[in-house]
DNA sequence: GGAGCATACTTGTCTGTCAACCTGATGACT
DNA sequence: AGTCATCAGGTTGACAGACAAGTATGCTCC
């Protein structure tokens, strides 16, 4: 059996070429890109490809082309992961609303995890927690955030779906802030490396129900203190918050 | 002071016009549009920017192009319901992500709605599930596959969590093919009617776990009907397939 | 110094050509 | 009769080349 050729289309891949080389700052951002001949001829490719790959980034506003200046990089803009902000912000979502998102996702990849997971995805999970600690140690905030981001986008790569990535990354812009706000609580940071090491734990003993559970009592928890930290008579209670227990027994 | 001249790109404006189209009927949804040769006769313009106008309806999810066949109108054009869609086609998801991520999302809203639902929600529900019951003692695939939906979007709403039903009816495109699927097999209705009948009373009972575990074993109970009816050695067993009790314990 | 112009560079558009692909019909072979 | 290969027609995919039109920059000339 042979392997798919790929039979995406050519601009397609020369989109992803481009966007790719944004999200990892090959182009800064408002920078202005080759021409459009030269990146055909970098790329090996006619123009009129690159001509429908840039278009098709400028509909998904990751560039600007402007007639007779160039193709710049938008500001600010990751349209893969802020998919969902503009909703969120129109509708007035809660932290609440996001965490029971969190909750359902991580939970879901956790327990997936625990069954799919190889040696060398465990190591890279130990590695990062390992990197998450050391920031806690050093009081660095945004190390914190970004280490903790790092984890639990690995426990989701781990559960092996690429769809379940894509949701969670569609949420990244909300969820960081959320973390800026959790792992600035004093201890947190601390509770945080605890949590990570229990789903690290379940995972590598292949135990779907127990890494499910770890994730939801860690995501929870962290919730819970930042609730518990507002102002007296101003914690979110227009709904029920179920206690973390209501998603198991 | 002259009116502005339209500094705007043919493309854009190509796009518009078939945008127009496509809304106002003159296209009809899932038809095929006019060949783009034929299609840049009639507005009098180059098959190059025809091409860059369809690419970029491509992208809003309004149009398919599918080499060797022509472009048509995609089925319910609600591009922020179809957002997903393109990714998923470009990406090659595969079924068991699409029922993990359901599994995710639906066992947590069932969880919230056992904590949450009022009793005209609950009567609601009852009320999709009856008409699911109708629809499948009537043997109508349409009818079952639409109750179904709209029992399970019931579902979602009672967890009051909007932004949970966002993902889900982004995804909803998807999830009805796979509904078709699955219901059309033999028996499949019955059960499913039987499924829906259980998570109602677990979160009658308000009992979050119960719910969660309903809801759980109702989806993965039709995904592993739908993969052991698939020709043998053609199951989908790239990966680990973990049962549904790998989500309980 | 400032207005206007020349020039180079950029994107916008068209034309023509060929390749790759899908569908359905035709016909040969079993 | 049924199955398979082949072919023809139509469609999108990709390319090269050319020219038009917009923008910025530097230069000349006053």
């Amino acid at each position: 059996m042979l392997d798919a050729i790929p039979k995406r289309r050519l601009a397609d891949m020369i989109a992803d070429t481009i966007m790719e080389g944004v999200r990892e700052g090959r182009f800064a951002s408002g920078e202005q890109l080759p021409a459009e001949p030269e990146l055909a001829r970098q790329l090996a490719v006619g123009r009129t490809s690159v001509r429908e790959a840039l278009q098709k980034l400028q509909v998904l506003g990751v560039v600007e082309v402007v007639r007779g200046r160039g193709t710049f990089v938008r500001a600010g803009t990751d349209p893969s992961r802020a998919m969902f902000s503009n909703w969120i912000a129109d509708h007035g979502i809660e932290i609440i609303d996001l965490v029971e998102v969190r909750l359902s996702i991580e939970s879901t990849a956790a327990a997936l995890a625990a069954s799919r997971a190889t040696a060398a995805e465990l190591r890279a999970l130990e590695r990062l927690n390992g990197a998450h600690q050391e920031a806690a140690d050093a009081a660095d905030l945004d190390e914190v955030v970004a280490t903790d981001s790092r984890f639990h986008a690995a426990v989701i790569e781990a559960s092996r779906n690429p769809l379940l990535l894509r949701l969670y990354e569609a949420l990244a812009t909300e969820l960081t802030e959320f973390r800026r706000r959790t792992l600035a609580l004093p201890g947190a940071p601390k509770r945080s490396v605890d949590g990570h090491q229990a789903m690290i734990d379940a995972i590598k003993a292949g135990a779907p129900g127990d890494a499910r559970r770890a994730a939801t009592v860690h995501v929870w928890v962290l919730y819970e203190e930042i609730d518990a930290a507002r102002p007296r008579g101003r914690q979110r209670r227009k709904r029920t918050i179920a206690p973390w227990t209501a998603f198991e027994s």
